[in-house]
DNA sequence: GTCTATAGGGCGATAGAC
DNA sequence: GTCTATCGCCCTATAGAC
């Protein structure tokens, strides 16, 4: 045994899930945070650099999903056709990884406050970046990496929204063909 | 003459924009934006809910050009060609209105600065939550009308990016076109 | 207009692991 | 010895409360 418990940084990633359900994120203080998962707020700041970086722990791993795929798809394959293989791969890794419950846990959170709203965007936007340089990486040029990276990005998001929904039976790679689907329907 | 300078709101804008451009965002403080305006620290937030929030004066006029031009459309117009239709009236209206010039120096501080990134992606997803909104109530059903305002504040965001780079030469709605014209042909 | 709580950064001290 | 995680205390600016 370590003089400190292990995980620090796992612990206070889930004592704000708790807090931030409990009470929302505005009532809720890093100290709060750090005081139930047994830190002090000083540590909590060497751990996330802002308050809201918590509910985002995963690092890149998420965005790695995606810039793989792109990267590991066939050389014969389309600009748009890497995106979808990219998008349905970062999906499936998210339903196993995740599964829709803590998903849904953890956008409701987001929803439910503005600030969580704008960073959740920033780190989707950083996704589509990614993915335009790893299609440039593929030979893509500009401006078709960034446009299908973007509709990549467009598709999963709509496809998201729809699977942590109330109600919702389909899988997330189920509805992630749907949007592609539609946006080929639309564009037809 | 009344009491007070006209134009507070714009003088706070204005002064922000010199002051971001001359140290940065981080490195000027409420206080020394009211100051050169002529006003106090409290003033400031009387007009301005936050300090990114002094970038985005506008209100919500960006948004209710593609709002106005989407519920335009004629009816016979099919989905994807109601937002195009939007795209390049809020591109023709920007242009007009704000100006090359200005739209670049706007960017440059914003792209400076992680805060004002996340803030601008927040601004351009109300857009689209607005499109979509319109969309439905011209009777186009979700996904399609979230799917088709997405892929139109896609082309928006792609163009722009362009039109403010330098050594750039197309106006905006040219490189609007031809934002439209890559994602056609990468779906078809 | 004044007052205050909180975010978040700087710096140094501490005490294990190696 | 070095390295690294934790903590303590100081500080300022934001932004909301009164």
């Amino acid at each position: 045994m370590g003089r400190w418990k292990p995980d620090a940084q796992g612990r206070l990633a889930q004592a704000a899930m708790e807090l931030f359900s409990e009470r929302g994120f505005e009532q809720t203080t890093v100290a709060d945070i750090a005081q139930r998962a047994g830190l002090t707020e000083r540590t909590f700041f060497r751990h996330f650099s802002d308050k809201r970086e918590v509910l985002f722990p995963a690092g890149t791993w998420f965005r790695d999903q995606f810039v793989e795929a792109v990267t590991a798809a066939p050389t014969g394959a389309t600009p748009l056709e890497a995106v979808m293989l990219a998008v349905n791969a970062a999906a499936t890794a998210l339903e196993r990884e995740t599964g829709r419950e803590r998903a849904a846990m953890r956008q409701r959170i987001i929803l439910a406050n503005p600030e969580l709203r704008e960073r959740e965007l920033s780190k989707m936007a950083d996704v589509a970046a990614a993915i335009a340089a790893a299609q440039r990486g593929r030979g893509v040029e500009e401006p078709t990496a960034s446009l299908t990276a973007e509709l990549g990005i467009a598709a999963f998001r709509v496809a998201f929204e729809r699977w942590v929904a109330d109600g919702e039976q389909h899988s997330l790679p189920e509805l992630i063909d749907q949007s592609l689907a539609g946006i080929a329907a639309a564009v037809a």
